[in-house]
DNA sequence: CTAGGTGCCTGATTGC
DNA sequence: TGCAATCAGGCACCTA
């Protein structure tokens, strides 16, 4: 499930191979992953642009167009956007197959057929309602004690809202509680000063860590970079999918409960 | 505003 | 062994 360092990741590896590249044609293996607009209008106003950039914003990626529109994709479970030669091998899950003016093919590829790719003239219109990027230096954490303030929810299903924060998923949600010792089911409202600074430190070290590990890979199926690789953070995670296992930190047993009908993982004995 | 449920999907896991 | 039911999960959308 590709979060913020993921993507970024993407992003930053298809902006060096992509800029000034144009789509010449596109193949659709299953039309579902079109969100808009339909099937021969995505066709048609596809074919021939050029890549002017690629951004993130959130779990989305951006790719700016010549003609002025953005085609934006978002990979939600299992979606991949892999660069490769037209001659490479079909990938089985291939859904939409880019063909470029430099003999490779960008493929959008999605087992389980959740991501979606638009085609728009503005990507507001998609990403507008999205929350602050937390690795940016307006996210600061005075910001983020004022976003707080008005909360009283559970604190990690406010991490997972992406109107609250963009880009923090189910893996570094539960990653960053543990980092700041805070309990996943701690009410927002309760949270001391001092913890709403260690939660900001937690969400800018563990993104952080997260890109310069170049994301983490679960599975076989899961995260995949533009040329396929898998990352290298799953080595790195200190409590997701680790229940019945040792703390690192303090050696008690991590536990794994339901929130907000999320599989969540933490230590009991030091996340208060 | 929060919380809970459903649906979209399909491979992996679990149950009998 | 084999097949069916269940699960996982990002997010939109619905209800309370």
């Amino acid at each position: 499930m590709p979060e913020l360092p993921e993507v970024e990741t993407i992003v930053n590896d298809l902006r060096q191979r992509l800029v000034g590249r144009r789509f010449t044609n596109v193949a659709v293996c299953w039309a579902g992953s079109i969100a808009e607009p339909h099937l021969d209008k995505f066709r048609r106003r596809i074919r021939g642009q050029r890549i002017l950039d690629v951004r993130r914003r959130g779990k989305y990626l951006i790719f700016s167009l010549l003609g002025d529109d953005s085609f934006v994709v978002h990979l939600k479970m299992t979606g991949q956007l892999l660069l490769r030669p037209a001659t490479a091998e079909r990938d089985k899950y291939a859904r939409l197959v880019f063909d470029l003016d430099d003999g490779k093919q960008l493929r959008f590829v999605d087992m389980r057929k959740f991501g979606r790719v638009y085609l728009v003239d503005d990507p507001e219109a998609i990403v507008g309602e999205l929350g602050p990027e937390p690795l940016t230096e307006d996210f600061t954490p005075e910001a983020l004690m004022r976003m707080l303030r008005r909360r009283w929810g559970r604190i990690k299903p406010l991490l997972l809202n992406q109107r609250f924060i963009a880009g923090i998923g189910n893996i570094y949600a539960d990653e960053i509680l543990f980092a700041a010792r805070i309990h996943p089911t701690r009410s927002a409202d309760t949270l001391t000063s001092a913890e709403i600074e260690g939660l900001y430190r937690a969400i800018r070290d563990v993104l952080r860590q997260g890109i310069q590990n170049r994301g983490t890979t679960l599975d076989d199926k899961a995260y995949r970079d533009a040329e396929g690789r898998a990352g290298g953070n799953q080595d790195n995670l200190r409590v997701f999918r680790r229940a019945g296992q040792p703390c690192p930190r303090c050696g008690g047993t991590i536990q794994r409960i339901v929130v907000g009908g999320r599989g969540t993982y933490f230590c009991p004995r030091c996340q208060e």
